[in-house]
DNA sequence: GCCGTAGTGACAGTCGTTGACACTACATAT
DNA sequence: ATATGTAGTGTCAACGACTGTCACTACGGC
């Protein structure tokens, strides 16, 4: 009974959401997941292409966001400007998935093999990011510098905002990019 | 015949390298890495966690060499100096182990599985780094966007000297760093 | 020679993952 | 309405990754 396989996936990633809250990542396996989505576990693996990445649907969103983000910004800016500009364009959009992406962050935080799949997800973004930067031409090490360095920066705002969610993403975003700035240009201090 | 367990690791890693590249880590089977170095499959995985990680063993010692370099830093040198200084400490380990270190190179960069296991491999040293930091009095925000940049800045320089050995990694280290200060201060350049 | 520890082999079993084949819902053209 | 193509599905069978258990063996110290 093929509903629209779009509803499939929605209904495997809330059966998979639901058992790992309840009994933890590894001790729910795919069979269970798919049953709970009334479909086979055949089935479950045409959708996924594993039993991790039913939980990561919303890194693909996260992605085509960014890239369109980053289709706006004149190709003038400086790269790491350009970073921040993209990542302020996206906030509205991460602000208001807080509420579902919080208990997945949970699921993942406590499971070492969806930890490895997310470090996965972040370089392949890292890449995403390199790659725009290059095809602005900025020059192949500036943009893998750059690219990694704002994404760390954004992942560090990420986890203040989390635990501070009240003054918003965006001053966390600015903040972690001003300290970006002053560790850097601490580089040469004398003590 | 349990030799001495240590050796049995050797083994195993040079057994799994042979046919990694023979045969791409896909097309090889737990099995047969145990049977090349004489043991059974029950005894790999009592050495390693998984099929993967036995791959991975030059990163333990990577992460024991940068805790040493980390120690003997004074801790009122400013973060990301600390980090360079660390770096440039364990260069000449790097530079020894570029041999034996290239073949594997070339096999996790081929394999999808391998590269995540990777990239979390990477995420854990950058906590490494941002708590050696912490516990030298950097604040925890400082600590942490000092060590994905910093650690993000050595990948880069070492993705350049994999393709011109020629110049040391030393002299792309130092490039390197000063390229992300351009970059960071260009973060406020007007066009 | 005795003993504790670390390392090992041999099974058996669970679960993740995939290939092959046949079948069904739905959209669209006719 | 009927035909037909496409996407989604169920079933079955198999391989390979991993784990628990039990009995056995090398080796160092006593």
């Amino acid at each position: 009974m093929p509903r629209s396989g779009k509803e499939a996936r929605a209904r495997l990633l809330q059966a998979a959401i639901d058992l790992c809250l309840e009994r933890g990542f590894d001790a729910v396996t795919a069979a269970e997941i798919a049953e709970r989505a009334g479909v086979t576990e055949r089935t479950y693996f045409r959708h996924f292409a594993d039993k991790r990445e039913v939980l990561f649907e919303g890194e693909n969103q996260l992605r085509e966001q960014l890239t369109a983000a980053l289709e706006g910004i004149s190709a003038t800016e400086p790269p790491l400007k350009t970073l921040l500009v993209a990542f302020r364009a996206i906030v509205p959009m991460l602000e208001g998935n807080r509420a579902k992406a919080q208990p997945l962050a949970q699921v993942i935080a406590a499971t070492p093999a969806l930890r490895e799949r997310a470090a996965a997800k972040e370089a392949h973004l890292v890449d995403l990011l390199a790659r725009a930067l290059r095809d602005r031409g900025v020059d192949e090490e500036s943009a893998t510098i750059a690219a990694r360095t704002g994404w760390g920066t954004l992942a560090q705002a990420m986890r203040r905002w989390h635990l501070d969610p009240g003054a918003g993403l965006d001053a966390h975003l600015q903040r972690a990019f001003r300290q970006l700035q002053m560790i850097v240009a601490d580089l040469d201090r004398r003590d």
